[in-house]
DNA sequence: GGTTTCATGTAACTAGTTACATGATTTA
DNA sequence: TAAATCATGTAACTAGTTACATGAAACC
């Protein structure tokens, strides 16, 4: 149940509507763990009955009202009380490694069309982290140069850097499968 | 909506209960998508439903009769025309990840335990990789050498590969973050 | 004598997705 | 004039979890 906390963190940062959440949550802290809008109405909703954020309602013209959601103590409260309570190691769910463990004789084909499609996809997210650090922590500001990053920032860029890792990871594995799984083009009869 | 097709794999490579498939599931391809047990029956139920799979009830004296599942032939076209779909490339959704960015003065302590108990959690799993590596694709048996492993257990093989490549990067992310995240105890005043 | 294993199930719940609706405003 | 953006919502669905129940057998 971390749709709550991570919306926490999202509003922490800077206070918002749900459609505005919504649209966060394409990149940043929702690149590890996104969601609906229709999921994030109804947790906002949820929250702000149990006292973790409060609404402040502004008129617009021409569309419905904007519901501007802030953290509350108690929503600082609940962050805190959830750090400290041990959760379940990330668990990959990977519908690819089903995938090739289905594959059957016929299916080859179609298996390492769909391998590639997931190495490409990959490395397109690998790209688009790679220009978020570009952009957001430039080469003087590292971990271990004159200037470290400290505080929010550093815990940025680090869970920046897992993202990386896991995608690097992501697609290494899948280039892997396809060197192993494509029978070399005999040169060795010329 | 790959359940389905994780309890095919497992039953095609050999038929058995639900309660077989939910134990089998503490391993192997239930690494890569776990379940509970009544999932499982209630997923049985509708393959069975839709001719997936075929049931044989075989009597038991002093428990319940044991439903014996096996992958009928349009199971194995199902398996055959999903593999041929594209499916989403794998996302992570990663808890640690909300706790590093919730992460607010006063609960560096905490968050470090986290960490580190995430840390070891991973490379638990990745001995548990390893044995298996180790039992069951012995040192000859490898991907370029004399005898390289074709078929179901090539397969296998990547699989496992995959598992090990994404434990070490989540363990290695995490001892990068206690780097990154305990101050230097000060050697430099002795 | 208490726990674990075998084997299935019901019921109630939480989490998340998909489809649809509204309606003005800006952009192509 | 068609599509995208802003901003929320209802309704119906699928997926998955938690708690509980049964009852014999084997293990410690």
């Amino acid at each position: 149940m971390a749709l709550e906390h991570a919306l926490l963190v999202s509003l922490d940062e800077h206070a918002g509507s749900g459609y505005e959440l919504a649209r966060r949550f394409d990149k940043s802290i929702g690149f590890f763990h996104s969601a609906t809008h229709q999921q994030i109405y109804r947790v906002l909703r949820r929250m702000e009955e149990r006292g973790w954020v409060t609404c402040e309602t502004v008129p617009q013209d021409g569309r419905p009202d904007k519901k501007i959601y802030t953290v509350a103590a108690a929503g600082h409260a609940e962050l805190d009380r959830w750090i400290a309570q041990p959760s379940e190691p990330d668990h990959l769910r990977s519908e690819l490694a089903v995938k090739i463990r289905a594959a059957r004789p016929g299916t080859m084909v179609e298996l390492l069309a769909e391998i590639t499609r997931h190495r490409d996809a990959h490395d397109a997210r690998l790209d688009v982290y790679r220009l978020i650090e570009k952009r957001d922590f430039p080469a003087p500001a590292s971990l271990t140069g004159p200037a470290p990053l400290t505080g929010p920032a550093l815990h940025q860029y680090l869970v920046l850097r897992g993202g990386i890792r896991v995608e690097e990871g992501f697609r290494d594995w899948c280039q892997d499968m396809l060197d192993a799984l494509t029978p070399p083009s005999g040169q060795d009869h010329p």
